[in-house]
Parts: structure tokens; C-alpha cells; sequence
DNA sequence: ACAAGTCGGTTGTTTTTACAACAAAATGGG
DNA sequence: CCCATTTTGTTGTAAAAACAACCGACTTGT
């Protein structure tokens, strides 16, 4: 556990909180190391999840396979990343995707429970702790709901008009730099990346804007 | 205030807590009662939140402006619904979206610092609240992600596959009744009507599903 | 400097969707 | 029970997207 203090340092979760006291959370949070080989599950589609986990080793995978077995990977999780903040709810149910390990990886598990329920001002940093975990859900739900607003446009033009607007907006101004080169932000977008070079170019040739390379310019 | 505290008691976040409870809270909390007049806006593209809001009369819409002045329809909040959820996070930047009345409204504003900053024992039901809210962001966020796993899929066929897929894992069935009617669906869905429900009638024909109104099966 | 790889743009074809308009079935009062 | 309304399915057409294949510009490592 002691080796990976500085990977939770640097972690959302305990951003502002000093490698001194992680280490004492650690037993107030009741934090549990769990170490995975490569293909192994961390968790499988119908458990009840009851902690928030963070992958200071390694590499996973979320996936998910539909009804008729064809199988879909979600998302990938990075070292420092935090997995499960979706499911602390009693009410949100079992889990409805699979979490496998690409490589051998280690994962540390906080009890939900221990973390939002502020224990005895033993440990003066946990409420920092929670407000983190606040925070960074509210994070997650705000970009969520952004990028849902992106990819409900109907059209490819309406998506990135969407976005690029709302990207304006964020930056305060009519020109900016987006932070995707052009499949990402197809993948960003869910749409085929040619089309969208495509539409991107038409956009252009109407005078809505002009770009070049990762800098746009409304008009 | 005082009559509206019954309609507190019914929402997410003050759920399990008693009306007493709340009375005593709402100081606890700072809350603050605003009225609105339809048309006034709640809040202006660009402003800070520092406030986690409820409404407990009238009717809300969210809507947003792009760079060329066209207005879009994201949301609206009924009464007992939250707002500002997603902001609380000091680096979650400023609003991009109007929220505006449609008609006479009153809204309560409580402190985002005073909720997660738990007070000094002297309200016992203030971890409840924190825990709601923790709950009920969670929650959100969950939702959030599962449409976002539908609507990202590419074509018609693909994002009724997701949802209904996912569906039946939730009810545990491969027989399941869905929440929606069609134009309910194809909205959730983002894809248009009479599209979907053709496309629905292909997948029927393919042999993939049975469906009868609400109420589908895999096969 | 060169080979390999990445990135953005272009084009043509095929598939899919949106849209509009209508028909059939179901629903819900009065 | 009948009329009005809502809901769902059907069809044809036009628009849009996906897909595949390719090109040229630019990077990067050797």
C-alpha cells in the first residue's frame, strides 16, 4: 500500500491532502489493496458494488456485452482514475458492465460507507476527502451532461455546432483551441471522423467559421 | 418557507428526513426563499453558482443560446426537482446554460459550502442531506452515463439494442415493460419516430424480438 | 535523408436516417 | 356507443451519414 501514497497523492480524491495524511486516512477509510493479473475480473456485470475504487497499477477495461453476447467496450480506466462513484447509491442497483484488467493491476478499495459518513474528527482531513469525491462526481455529471447535449444533435453539422459553441463559451471567446485532434473529436462526438472532416469543410465554405489544425474561429 | 416544507420533505434531497427536521435545517443551511415572475430569469449563462437550488412552485426551463443566437430547449424542472448539482465544483467554471421561469415560480436556494461542510453536530439530519445529495449526484451520473452508452451507438437499430439490452438486465428478464411510449423512446433515443418504429419492426421481422405496446421480449 | 507512421482532407458508393404524409389501431371522455 | 384524440405502424423521398479507399502534408526516429 505504502508505494502507491504518492500515485492516491496526485489522485482527485485526495487532492490537498499530504502523503502524511493519506497514510493515516488509509485505516479510517478502511482502504483495502486488491492485485489483479492480466484478464482478471475486478468486477463482474450484476455484483452490488459497496466501494469506490482507484487503479494506482495497471490498466482496465470497462465492457459491457448486450443481450445476444456481442460484447462493447465502454471505457478504459488510467492509473489515478476512480471507478464505482456511479454506483454508491443503495438505489443504483447492481452493476451492468464487467471490469477486466488489460494488464496486471492493483486497485484499492475505499468503503463507501466509511467515506461519507465523517467519522469522529480523528482524521481532520477526511471532510477535504469527502468535499473531493463531491466534487469530482459534480465534475463528471456536469461533462456528462455536456457532452449528452453534443451527441443528441441530431445532425453532424448540429453536434459540432453544439460543441464548438459551448467550447467558445468555455474560453471566452470566438477563437479557441480544442483540446482533440480529429478523431478524437469524431470519437468525442460519435460520428465518423471523413464525414466530419467533410462537414467541417462545408461549415467552412458557408462562412460559419475557419480553422486550422486545433484552432477554430467562429464568425 | 414554512408552506413550502412539505414539498421539501418529498424530494431527493431531504428524503427520510421529517418536517421538523427540515424547520430546524433550513436556518442550519441558510436557505433562501426567491420568487419568480414567469419570464424572469433564475440564472444567466455566465454566472457563478454557489448554490444548490430546489423548486417547490411553478415551472423551470433550462435552455441554451449557441454562437449564432439559436436557442435550444435542454430541460425543464419540475417542481421538487434540483439545480446546480453539477456546479458545486469550484473548478466546474461558469454556467452555460439560461434557466428561466415559465411561469410564477419560487425556488430555494441552499449554500453549496454550508451543505458538505458538515456543521457542528448541532443538526443531526445534516449527514442525511449530505448523504442525499451524495446519492442523488450518483445517481444522476449513472443515468447519465447509461443514456450516453445508448445514444452513442451509430445507427437506429444499434442504440435500441443497447436500451433495450440493458434493459432486461435491469428487470432480470428477457420479457421486460419499458417506461416510454414510441415518441418517449425515440426522444430518450435521440432518433425520430416513425424511423425507430420502423426499424423496431425490421428487428422484429429478423427475428431478434417480440413487442406488444410497452412490453418487449428478446429473443 | 529516408522510411514509417500519423493526420487531415477528398471522393464515390451504399446504407441509414429524417421527414412528411397517411392509415390503422387503441384510448378516453361525454 | 360514438367522436375526438393519441398512439403506432407504413411508405416514399430526399438528405445525411457511414464506409472505404486514397492522397498529400507533416512528424518522428534512425
Amino acid at each position: 500500500m505504502e508505494n502507491f501514497i504518492e500515485i492516491l497523492r496526485k489522485t482527485k480524491l485526495f487532492s490537498g491532502v499530504s502523503k502524511e495524511e493519506i497514510r493515516s486516512m488509509l485505516n479510517c477509510l478502511d482502504a483495502r489493496l486488491y492485485n489483479y493479473k492480466k484478464g482478471d475480473y475486478v468486477f463482474r456485470q450484476g455484483e452490488h458494488i459497496s466501494h469506490i475504487t482507484v487503479l494506482v497499477k495497471g490498466n482496465l477495461l470497462i465492457q459491457k456485452d448486450d443481450y445476444w453476447g456481442n460484447r462493447a467496450i465502454v471505457n478504459n480506466i488510467a492509473v489515478g482514475e476512480m471507478f464505482g462513484e456511479a454506483y454508491i447509491s443503495p438505489e443504483s442497483g447492481h452493476l451492468l458492465n464487467d471490469v477486466v484488467a488489460v494488464e496486471d493491476s492493483s486497485v484499492i478499495f475505499f468503503d463507501v460507507k466509511r467515506i461519507i459518513t465523517v467519522c469522529s474528527s480523528a482524521c481532520r482531513f477526511h471532510s477535504m476527502v469527502v468535499q473531493n469525491l463531491f466534487f469530482s462526481i459534480s465534475e463528471k455529471n456536469k461533462k456528462l451532461v455536456q457532452k449528452l447535449g453534443y451527441i443528441s444533435q441530431r445532425t453532424t453539422r448540429e453536434k459540432l455546432i453544439a460543441y464548438l459553441s459551448e467550447e467558445s463559451k468555455k474560453q471566452n471567446s470566438s477563437s479557441f483551441i480544442i483540446p482533440f485532434n480529429r478523431q478524437q473529436l469524431a470519437d468525442f462526438l460519435s460520428v465518423d471522423r471523413s464525414a466530419m472532416s467533410n462537414e467541417l469543410c462545408k461549415m467552412r465554405e458557408d462562412g460559419l467559421l475557419i480553422f486550422e489544425k486545433n484552432k477554430f474561429t467562429l464568425l
